[in-house]
This record gives structure tokens, C-alpha cells and sequence, in this order.
DNA sequence: CGTGTGATTGATCGAGCTCAAGCTCGGTGG
DNA sequence: CCACCGAGCTTGAGCTCGATCAATCACACG
């Protein structure tokens, strides 16, 4: 039973439960809705707009020399980003069917900003935040097998998913995890398939899992070094 | 022939030369020099320093889990970066032997920033460049082969270098080159091996090289390409 | 009930990790 | 001066992993 006419109403009262950067701007907030692959609005306002994501996901991403695609940035609720018409190359999307975002002009955030120390502390965190995210998007890629990429991948999800039970659900498909990962389709879904196989994981929809063991996760994917070192030793 | 106590004002000199942000504030920087694999001061200070690289280079990298590290910013002359006490993981070191910093407290930095509208524009267009740098490795990273990546990190060093001459000097060893592209050394230098023997780079020295045709650096990677991009207009 | 999108599995082959061995070069002690 | 090191760089051989091509399966939708 979804309000209709009152459905922004709805989504304020979700954005404002809980404290967060830019909470008074809330506010002016314009609540906007995106379907699954539409191109965030960039919005007529000079210096584009930030928005905080409340509902769903969104990728951002580029086109690298080739066709391939790689996402550079993935955005989950809660989190901030700025969509500016300067984006050049990039392109802001929503990945799930039903994203719903607030979305702040972002000349009037600037201009508040330089009347208000403590809104200007808090864009510098949200800064820092996006910042944190890259980073830790750099660290997976930096991973040297596919499943040791997938397995620090769904970590990374669970940690800034505030899941409250021990599923986690992933808002991608295989397409988007690959392209975040910068590997092939196949080799997401075999190791995911691996990892569900070891007991480390398990699988509760295709889109949801559940994560069994994150010890396991974290740490090593490397087995078949004690194989190899014991053949070599024998031989 | 180096100036021994006039050496700060060398660099002062240098610092100076062009405008870059924080520029008012050259006056109150502290120079400092680091060698080889020296870690830089966090400082007393609370909440940390600024830093503005002048020469030399300087890496940033987190050891993963499994021992092996990696870099996950690289700094070139005239990038800033912010080394604070709670950088948990991170540590920030001097890639090159002689490397000097201009060392702003980054208290003072803030409190100075709160009354100034363009001190805090700056400030927010250094945090904006420390995004693009980690964005930029992140698409390095997103390569699919060694080439490709080796290439293309080639390409970003050279662009964020005011080379005049034509020749590009790493300051970095084939070990750091590694770590920033996560794979192994060996492949690293089979990669410049090979973009030599195909005539793409020259080697002047073992740290410095030439780049002879842009476009193969930024393209190819792939050959095998045709078949695939023949079936994708065919559809 | 076809159609399309997403997910999975199999087979093949080349790229890159690993181990191993040399190589270059600058510094250091005899 | 030379011998000897050690750090960095390079090359080779073998083997694993993942990209690619291909085929199915699941499922929603018109």
C-alpha cells in the first residue's frame, strides 16, 4: 500500500529519521524517483546538484577505451554524491528498479554553506566520505584472484548496509558487480558459486545471500599453494 | 653545490613560483625534507598537516590482508595530501630520495579557512584532486592486462607531469609501479619490455623513459577485439 | 507461448603469478 | 684497487586462473 500523492512525504520522513549531514536543508529537498538504469538528473542549477541516496542504488561510471564499462563509484542509502554538468565522460545512474533520492541544488548548498561553519564541516565530511569510498574500491581491485575481489566486495556491501538481519541484499546484478570489479560476468558468478560451495556463503535469492563466514572472507582465497608446495616438496 | 642554510628558502623560492592554492599561507609553510622509504611526520598538531609536495614523490599505502602492500595514492610535485594521526592502517611515505614538503598545520589551515571564502574554495578544489587522482587509479586499475595497465599508468604519470622535454622520469621503483598496479614486479617489467620492443616507449635510462606514440599507449591492449566489435555492429 | 534479460556452467586458451636464476650497479670493507 | 655484497631489474619455465566463446536455464512480460 503505497501513498501516492503523499509519497514524498513518505520518503522525507525516511531521509529525516535519522541524523545526517545536510539535515537542515532537508527542508528544501526535492524528493526524486528513478527508474532502474535512468540517468540521474543533473539538474538546470549551476554546479549541478548533491543528492543523498534513500531507497535503492546508484552507480557511477565511466567508458574506458575499448567499450568496456567500469563503475567508479557505488552509492547505497545514506551516502552523498554530487551529480555536476561538468561530468565529462561519466554518467550517474540508478541501478535499482525504485530509487528515490533527495536532491539539493547545489549553488544553495555552497551559499549556505559559507554563512554556516558547521553545514561547511559537514559537506567536508561528506567530501571525506566519498573520498573512503573510492578508496575502498581501490583496495578491492587491488585483490589478486576473482574470488578474493567478490568475497571483499561483499564485505565491503555488508559493512555500509545497515542490515539488521544477517541477509544481505544485493541491489546489482552480476553485470554491475562485474563492472565494479572490472571482471567478467562469468567469473562473478563462479565465484560466488565457489564461495557458496565452501560453506562460506549461501544463497537465499540470486539477488540476496547470506555471509556464513567472514572470517573466511577477509583472508585468504588461496588454497592450492599447500597442494602445490607439497607436490614440489615430494617430487 | 647545495646552499646549506639557505636550502629552505630554495625550496620557498620554488614553492612560490606559481600560484597554487594555499598560496597565502606559504609564508607560515615549514619545509621539510625526507629521503628514501622515510615516513612522513604526522606532526604534533592536532588533526594532522597539509602537505604540499615539491619534489621528490610520495606514496600512500595500506598492507592487505595476506602481507602484501598496496599503494593506494600516489603524490607528485605540486599535489597536496593531508597526513593525519588517525590514519589507521595507512602509512605515507617518501618514494624518492630527495623529497620536500611544504608542511601546513592543518588546525591553523581550517581556522584560517572559516574566515576566508577563498582559502575554503581552495581548500575544497584540493579534496576535489585528491578524489580525481584516486578516480584516475581506479580506472588504471580497471584495465584487464598487465600492458594496458602499465600503459595507461604511464600516460597519467606523464600528464601529471610538467615535462618540457619529452622524456618521462619515474621516481618510482618497478616494486612501487607493482604495488600501484597491484600485480607482480615480473609482469611490470615485461610490460615495459614489451611497449619498448613494439616501439611504443624508449628506455633513456631505467627510470626514465619516452613515450613515442600516445595512441597505441592509450589503445591497444587488445587485438583480438576485432572479432568481437565486428558482432556488436553486425547486431 | 515466444522473447528478452539475467544467471549459470562447460571448454578452451592465453595472460600473469610464482619460483628460479642472472644481471647491473653503486657502495663498502679488506 | 678489487672482491664482495645487496638492492633493484630482467628473463625463463611451468602452471593456475580468468577471459572468451558457447550453450542452457530461470523467469518475467507482452
Amino acid at each position: 500500500m503505497k501513498p501516492r500523492d503523499h509519497a514524498a512525504d513518505h520518503y522525507r520522513r525516511m531521509l529525516s529519521a535519522e541524523r545526517h549531514p545536510l539535515e537542515r536543508l532537508d527542508g528544501s529537498a526535492a524528493i526524486v524517483k528513478c527508474a532502474r538504469n535512468q540517468e540521474i538528473p543533473t539538474g538546470e542549477a549551476r554546479g549541478g546538484h548533491w543528492y543523498c541516496l534513500i531507497t535503492g542504488a546508484v552507480r557511477r561510471s565511466a567508458i574506458r577505451h575499448g567499450g568496456r564499462r567500469q563503475i567508479v563509484e557505488l552509492m547505497l542509502p545514506r551516502d552523498f554524491f554530487l551529480v555536476s554538468e561538468t561530468q565529462g565522460e561519466e554518467t550517474v545512474e540508478a541501478i535499482a528498479e525504485h530509487t528515490v533520492l533527495a536532491s539539493y541544488p547545489c549553488a544553495r548548498v555552497e551559499l549556505l554553506a559559507e554563512q554556516d561553519r558547521q553545514l561547511a564541516q559537514e559537506l567536508r565530511e561528506i567530501a571525506s566520505q566519498s573520498l573512503a569510498r573510492t578508496r575502498d574500491q581501490l583496495m578491492i581491485l587491488g585483490g589478486i584472484t576473482a574470488v578474493e575481489k567478490v568475497g571483499s566486495f561483499l564485505l565491503s556491501l555488508d559493512e555500509r548496509t545497515s542490515s539488521e538481519s544477517g541477509r544481505l541484499d544485493l541491489a546489482l546484478t552480476r553485470y554491475d558487480i562485474a563492472e565494479y570489479l572490472a571482471v567478467s560476468v562469468e567469473t562473478v558468478c563462479r565465484a560466488i558459486t565457489d564461495l557458496q560451495q565452501r560453506g562460506i556463503i549461501a544463497l537465499v535469492g540470486t539477488r540476496t545471500i547470506k555471509i556464513l563466514d567472514r572470517g573466511a572472507l577477509e583472508h585468504r582465497a588461496r588454497k592450492k599453494m599447500n597442494a602445490n608446495r607439497k607436490r614440489l616438496i615430494a617430487a
